[in-house]
DNA sequence: TGTTGGGCCATA
DNA sequence: ATGGCCCAACAG
């Protein structure tokens, strides 16, 4: 028998399967979808089995063995499998990536090098035995300082150098004790009479018999240790055996179930159309205001798919799976759901996916690569907040969850519920054009009405003398709150500009040696970062151009703002949400949940702090600057800066008392913020539709961006120059390209960027095209250093 | 003449 | 990707 195998190299000529021989004492057991070990060139990797066949056109003299079976049941089924390689065609990339990014990080291979012995410890050098005492083999790592002898030992053959690999995390597993069945087994054990220990624990097992225990709570509960527990163990009191176990992220074991709440009209009416199209592979946009209920929709629509024996997947962006989110689903449907996002470590990962490959749970709440969910029997499929960029991967492969949900769905004959109250325009006119059956909620669900915003001119502030970053009108609004004691939030879009440093007598701007672009400043290190390259420095006292030591700091960040605050309102308590307080792990919620219990009275942070935040308290919601992102050099501004006026908007007046906003902007007359300020997204759809139609962008024409980097200026152009005038071509000639241009950020780690652009409507060879022209770049340009990255459909052409 | 290093090639 | 192989350049 053979196997089909993909490779764990990622490279143009190695992405094709490989032919393998099945060793016959594995025979019944290899399967496609199981990871193998092979050996591949003169070492070893790790692959995925991806069909199995009678026999091989390749010379059966040539063929190898696998060398061993990873998995004894599949961790990828036939479904994902056929998924991984239409997600290869759609998105250009290798298949092994496209099988990677399918399972659990844990379950990716982790190669180490190491030397092992090949000798007896007598016949290598001295100074290496120490090394190979008691063990056969060294990693790389522990052997650098004498990495020389190890050479001329390797030379004589009496070390060798290999590769292992290993799993990144094992199952989890614990200890059971297993009490004798009966007392009369207990009773013929004799215990000296001062084994304080033993005979306690003795006492706690006659009245247990027959029961089993972890160790760990065992020690807990009869107070012993667990040397006292083994000795019993010896003397046949008990058995101990390992279990598989799953890591217990958080404890959310005690939440009380809670019922279905009742829904509104409109609610009803949305329902009852998805209801009407279970089991048909349909895609409905479910257009709802902020606060108009579309959690509550899609709790009652899995429960009707949970009512059929099926299963369904929630996707959420990754920054609003808070634990807000998570506890309504686990109220709800109890254990049947598994949650996945960033924060949980590798290992609560792969338990959480165990969970869902074993039929253990039915529902499952996570972020992006939760689509790939292993559920056998989905019945539905719901990504929430529809138009978050962050659904789209922005590394290989560059996969959109929404394309996979649409494709799952096919597979499934099950419905995709896609909500948002922003949706992107994308989904918007494939709703418009009867692509999508589009349902819209209008109200909020419990009535309020919509936050008051606001719009300050700041403009006029300047001209009244206001040069702080407070208006008048937002600074009073934040006063009156603080004696009121309700709570502000403070949102600043800083996306696009940060802290820098600037020489004011000779104009210098500090920049990164190895990109173009300029350094960061980061104040809790007082460290000048590369936010592109990892580059950093420490902060000079005096301009390196000039000498001069008037250099000062320029730009907003979050801690420039929380000290003007300090000057507005002393009394404040302030809590910062930023990528500087919320590194270490759950300094999210803590943040958060610190701020719902009424510990501060104004957060301030940036975009993270726009979704998820639903606390009822919150009456104030300030925008420090609407137009950062409104003008940066991408397609998607003003829809993004509506989307995110409309989002942070929404946080406030969520519950009883009502909601107002300050929106403060440099430009207030433009469309996507007057239009937010009353989410009128009917007309802001139009408007933008009208630019996009202008301008050749989506959803008129759809984009592939194409990136060219090479570590000479005249190679990129001219790479680029000459796959520009191969594309024109090889496209139909109502596709448009443009460029070649330098990237937006021309320079990165030493490598020059350059970029062009296809905009098409309808083009049938492109798969074909962009297939031939990684060919070409694998004959031409790939050994001259170059390399080709393409982004089909991309987020923003920046 | 032995040693180091870059281009080239195959990987089943 | 990555290790092996071959040839050429270079110091001894």
């Amino acid at each position: 028998m053979i196997a089909e195998v993909i490779v764990d190299v990622a490279a143009h000529p190695i992405d094709r399967p490989f032919d393998y021989a099945i060793p016959k004492a594995v025979e019944v057991l290899a399967e496609p979808g199981m990871r193998v070990k092979v050996p591949f060139g003169n070492r070893k990797v790790l692959g995925f089995i991806t069909n199995i066949k009678q026999s091989s056109d390749f010379d059966p003299k040539r063929l190898k063995p696998i060398h061993e079976l990873m998995d004894v049941t599949p961790v990828l089924n036939e479904e994902l499998l056929q998924m991984a390689q239409w997600m290869k065609k759609q998105t250009v990339c290798f298949e092994i990536d496209a099988l990677q990014v399918m399972v659990p990080a844990a379950l990716r291979a982790k190669y180490e090098k190491r030397f092992v012995l090949n000798a007896e410890l007598e016949e290598i050098l001295p100074p290496l035995r120490p090394y190979f005492e008691n063990r056969s083999f060294i990693r790389l790592q522990d052997a650098v300082e004498v990495y020389a002898l190890l050479k001329k030992e390797m030379d004589k053959g009496t070390i060798i150098a290999d590769t292992d690999i290993q799993q990144q995390t094992a199952v989890k597993k614990v200890r059971m004790i297993h009490v004798a069945d009966t007392i009369e087994v207990l009773e013929t054990i004799e215990i000296r009479a001062n084994a304080k220990q033993q005979l306690k624990l003795m006492e706690y097992f006659l009245k247990n018999t027959g029961q089993s225990i972890e160790s760990s709570q065992l020690q807990k509960i009869a107070g012993v240790s667990l040397p006292t527990i083994y000795s019993l163990v010896d003397k046949g009191a008990a058995q101990i055996s390992n279990m598989e176990s799953y890591r217990d992220p958080k404890l959310l074991s005690n939440i009380e179930h809670k019922a279905s709440l009742k829904l509104t009209g409109a609610q009803q009416i949305a329902f009852d159309r998805i209801e009407a199209a279970l089991n048909t592979p349909k895609t409905f946009l479910l257009h709802g205001i902020t606060g108009s209920g579309k959690t509550e929709i899609y709790l009652q629509t899995i429960d009707q798919v949970l009512k059929q024996g099926k299963e369904a997947i929630m996707l959420v962006p990754e920054i609003s799976l808070t634990p807000q989110m998570t506890i309504r689903f686990k109220e709800r449907f109890g254990d049947q759901v598994a949650v996945l996002h960033s924060g949980l470590s590798a290992g609560e990962k792969y338990d959480e996916w165990r969970k869902i490959q074993r039929a253990e749970v039915k529902v499952v709440v996570g972020a992006r690569s939760a689509i790939f969910a292993p559920f056998q029997n989905l019945g539905l499929i719901i990504l929430d907040e529809e138009h978050e960029s962050s659904y789209k991967q922005d590394d290989s492969p560059r996969y959109h969850a929404r394309d996979m949900a649409i494709w799952r769905s096919e597979y499934h004959k099950c419905p995709v519920i896609l909500g948002s109250a922003t949706p992107s325009l994308e989904s918007y006119a494939r709703a418009q054009k009867g692509v999508y059956e589009l349902l819209v909620l209008e109200k909020r669900a419990k009535n309020q009405p919509l936050p008051d915003v606001h719009i300050v001119d700041m403009r006029e502030e300047l001209r009244n003398g206001n040069r702080s970053m407070f208006s008048v009108q937002l600074a009073d609004a934040i006063r009156d709150r603080l004696e009121k004691k309700q709570q502000t939030v403070l949102f600043l879009n800083k996306r696009g500009y940060s802290s820098f440093v600037l020489c004011r007598d000779c104009g210098t701007v500090m920049q990164c040696p190895n990109c173009d672009i300029s350094l960061t400043y980061h104040r809790s290190s007082e460290m000048m970062k590369c936010h592109y390259c990892g580059y950093d420095e420490r902060v000079p006292t005096t301009c390196p151009e000039c000498e001069s030591e008037h250099i000062r700091f320029f730009g907003t960040g979050t801690q420039k703002v929380e000290e003007e605050l300090a000057k507005v309102v002393p009394e404040a308590r302030v809590l910062r949400m930023d990528v500087d307080t919320t590194r270490t792990k759950g300094a999210h919620e803590k943040i958060l949940s610190a701020f719902g219990e009424g510990k501060a009275d104004i957060l301030l942070g940036t975009q993270m702090i726009a979704k998820g935040l639903d606390f009822p308290n919150i009456t104030l919601v300030g925008v420090l600057s609407a137009d950062t992102t409104l003008h940066l050099p991408d397609f998607r501004a003003a829809e993004k800066t509506y989307q995110l006026l409309t989002q942070v908007s929404g946080r406030a007046g969520r519950d009883v008392l009502p909601g107002t906003v300050f929106v403060q902007s440099y430009t207030p007359e433009h469309y996507a913020i007057t239009l937010a300020k009353d989410q009128l997204y009917e007309p802001f759809y139009d408007r933008e539709m009208t630019m996009r139609r202008a301008s050749g962008y989506p959803p008129y024409y759809f984009v592939v961006n194409i990136q060219f980097t090479h570590e000479d200026l005249m190679t990129v152009a001219e790479y680029a120059d000459q796959t520009v005038r191969y594309l024109k071509g090889q496209l139909s000639p109502n596709t448009l390209i443009i460029g070649p241009s330098a990237s937006l950020i021309s320079r990165v780690n030493n490598r020059y960027r350059y970029q062009c652009l296809i905009k098409y409507k309808k083009e049938s060879k492109l798969i074909d095209t962009m297939q031939q022209l990684i060919k070409i770049h694998r004959t031409e340009w790939l050994k001259k250093g170059a390399t080709l990255s393409i982004d089909m459909n991309p987020t923003s052409v920046m």
